[in-house]
DNA sequence: TAAACGTGGGG
DNA sequence: TCCCCAAGTTT
């Protein structure tokens, strides 16, 4: 079978030529047909887990500028990179990726594992990263599975199944597809192509390489895919967020503990609403002559969204309440906050 | 198995 | 404005 022609290739042929000459160049990838580094490889696939890779890019810059290799990074103070990761969301990322860091230095003499099974045991790691990694940095014939290529097998081979149901059907087609060698462009080719022509809202089928090859192109129906199950309502909740300024213009701060929502961040003094009996309970850090801002701050996070009553005071020079601590307006900017509260301070600033 | 876990951009 | 959801993992 030499020189077959091109109408006659396979899909993952087709797939492999196409990604030679139309890959998007991203940071942190090698050309096509070469291997990356594993630190890199591994650092872009945790940022760019459920994030878009407009948003991870400049992370993943500055990361790598701060902490240009995995022992640089475990050596640094989680207050730091937590720090680096604020705005990025989903900040049990940030905490397995300190650790998955120290665990590889301490247990892998500083060298990424080059098993798929071996990765799959690091803390971050899942199913996807360890076969990323497998195949993009080590070489292995690893079967990728990301949201991109479940959308796309979904309209290849038009599979009915909703998903998460047909994600064993999904992997099987991806094993068939994914090829001895160069596995790693393999997969990066469909998630390029998932990206940029097999898109969610509106494929362009008829640039695609695989357009001969999917059933849903065939039928017309690409959007369709994936059926997915139901979407749940997401809930309401309500709270209350307290800043607390002193004479000289610091202000009062909390670390959360590594676990939940904002896990080892630095956040405002809050109600809480993890639960529904703890919504809307006003509950001051201190007795202070509390003042309402005017309008809520609202926020909308994956399973439910929020609605802040902002509440400002001003105190003595009076010590912090346990867990707490003043943090100078300066040096506010420096702290691991999440976006909701740098979208609180925006609007207690801009009340001022 | 299903829920928890953030955020910002696009239609 | 509102809804959808993006290179998932953990519990």
């Amino acid at each position: 079978m030499l020189n077959a022609p091109q109408t006659f290739a396979t899909p993952t042929q087709r797939v492999l030529d196409w990604y030679g000459q139309a890959h998007r160049k991203l940071p942190w990838r090698a050309p096509p047909g070469q291997l990356a580094e594993p630190y890199r490889v591994w650092l872009s696939e945790i940022m760019l887990q459920q994030t878009n890779v407009a948003t991870a890019t400049p992370y993943y810059f500055n990361f790598l500028q701060k902490w240009p290799d995995v022992a640089a990074l475990a050596r640094a103070e989680p207050e730091a990179i937590m720090q680096a990761w604020a705005g990025l969301g989903y900040y049990s990322r940030a905490r397995n990726l300190h650790a998955c860091a120290q665990l590889i230095c301490a247990e892998h003499g500083g060298e990424f594992p080059r098993r798929e099974a071996q990765l799959l045991k690091l803390p971050g790691i899942g199913p996807y990263t360890a076969a990323a990694i497998a195949a993009m940095a080590f070489g292995a014939s690893a079967v990728v599975v990301d949201g991109n290529i479940e959308r796309i097998m979904t309209r290849m081979f038009a599979l009915e199944a909703p998903l998460p149901k047909a994600k064993p059907e999904i992997r099987s087609h991806m094993a068939s597809l994914t090829p001895a060698r160069h596995a790693g462009d393999f997969a990066q080719a469909l998630m390029d192509i998932g990206a940029t022509l097999c898109a969610v809202k509106s494929p362009n089928c008829t640039a695609c390489p695989l357009q001969a090859d999917c059933l849903a192109a065939k039928a017309g129906n690409a959007a369709t895919y994936p059926r997915r199950a139901e979407k749940v309502t997401r809930p309401h909740r309500q709270g209350h967020v307290y800043i607390a300024q002193k004479l000289d213009g610091s202000v009062l701060v909390q670390t959360n503990g590594p676990r939940g929502l904002f896990g080892g961040m630095t956040c405002l003094p809050h109600s809480g609403w993890a639960t529904k009996d703890a919504q809307g309970q006003a509950l001051p850090p201190l007795p202070l002559a509390w003042q309402e801002l005017k309008g809520e701050v609202t926020h909308v996070f994956t399973h439910f969204s929020l609605s802040l009553t902002v509440h400002s005071g001003q105190a003595a020079d009076m010590a912090a309440p346990n867990g707490m601590r003043w943090v100078g307006l300066a040096q506010l900017e420096f702290e691991a906050l999440p976006s909701l509260m740098r979208k609180v301070l925006a609007k207690w600033r801009e009340s001022q």
